[in-house]
RNA sequence: CGCAAAUUGGAGCAGUUGGUCAGCUCGUUAGGCUCAUAACCUAAAGGUCGCGGGUUCGAAUCCCGCAUUUGCAC
């Protein structure tokens, strides 16, 4: 059971391993300007390869298709509705979930995009037993991932994937032979990785130029963390942190490929950004098309 | 049929009382300067001004339709 990209790359993971009887994912969604309605990744990678998929609107009454193939087991991961009571007593080898986080830290929706932005140095993938509350079941098993500096979103998302893979084909046999552990989660460390809001990405440049950073990447390459100037929405993908000083918000220098902005305690120098209306392009591109020397001074989200 | 903006040489842009309007900042290519250079100088190539209609003596510039992209909403 699953719907994003990263469930999907899990379910690719093991398809050939064990006997997926079913797929359960979100229904399709109406998305974007157009309301096209979509199918979830998982969906369709599953119509893909001819696995049944079911698509309940509401889980905790409609699971009759779920108890009809009597499974062994449920895998879930980012699945985005609570599995209820019923379901998770069915299967005789449980209901396990792969999430992103290194539990009891960062239980909830985003844990990924939260790790970065927390300047977290490392995360990864724990495989747990489910209840019937968010990321609280016990643990089985958990693998740490190193975050680097220069990792985004994406890049992170890639690293996660791959350990979730190795984590949960390890992790399967010992669930079939009854091997594995389960170890209770300490509730007193926990976290909270909360989904991204509008408000979430809206970049504060009176905080220090590491946690700018550490937004801006957590949120490359989409949504984008942004902030505005003169009255318009710039969305920022990748930057540098600098040591200029100025009023934070206030655009401080303009270089060859970059423009630099104060922050409480230096400076970013933003790379690569969006104007509304526009596409994504390098703020060495912007600048061919713009008078440098009305940006100087200029302070940011004003207005 | 949610609201809105955009569409000009490879990139980012300028260009409305419609008639030198095809231009700027880069990039590219060639040559030069230099110990050297992503720095500087010179020259060149490159555009059916998104697509299709319409108005007009004449439209990138006005009107209608379509496509694509993007912001907001969802």
């Amino acid at each position: 059971m699953g719907t994003s990209e990263f469930a999907k790359e899990i379910l690719k993971s093991i398809i050939d391993k064990v006997d997926v009887a079913l797929v359960v994912s979100q229904p399709d969604s109406l998305v974007g300007r157009k309301q096209v309605l979509t199918p979830s990744p998982v969906k369709t990678f599953a119509t893909l390869n001819n696995i049944e998929v079911f698509t309940p609107q509401n889980i905790k009454t409609d699971f009759s298709k779920i108890e009809e193939v009597q499974p062994d087991l449920i895998v879930t991961c980012a699945y985005g509705q609570i599995i209820p009571k019923t379901l998770l007593d069915l299967p005789k080898l449980g209901c396990i979930n792969v999430h992103a986080s290194l539990l009891p830290k960062l239980r909830g929706g985003a844990p990924i995009h939260r790790a970065i932005m927390d300047g977290l140095e490392e995360t990864g993938i724990t495989i747990m037993y489910m209840d019937e509350h968010m990321d609280t079941g016990d643990v089985i098993d958990k693998d740490t991932v190193k975050i680097d500096l220069d990792d985004n979103l994406d890049s992170l998302t890639q690293k996660l994937i791959v350990c979730a893979k190795a984590l949960l084909i390890k992790t399967l046999p010992t669930l079939i032979d009854g091997t594995s552990k389960r170890t209770k989660q300490s509730d007193s460390d926990a976290t909270y990785a909360n989904i991204i809001k509008k408000e979430d990405e809206l970049i504060d440049f009176s905080r220090k130029t590491r946690e700018v950073y550490d937004k801006i990447r957590a949120l490359d390459p989409a949504p984008g963390a942004y902030f505005t100037m003169n009255g318009e929405v710039v969305k920022v993908y990748s930057s540098e942190m600098g040591l200029g000083k100025g009023t934070p918000g206030e655009i401080i220098n303009i270089y060859k490929d970059g423009i630099g902005i104060a922050t409480q305690d230096g400076e970013i120098i933003v790379k690569e950004i969006k104007l509304a209306g526009k596409n994504r392009i390098k703020v060495r591109d912007y600048l061919n098309g713009i008078k440098r020397d009305n940006l100087l001074g200029v302070v940011c989200n004003e207005k």
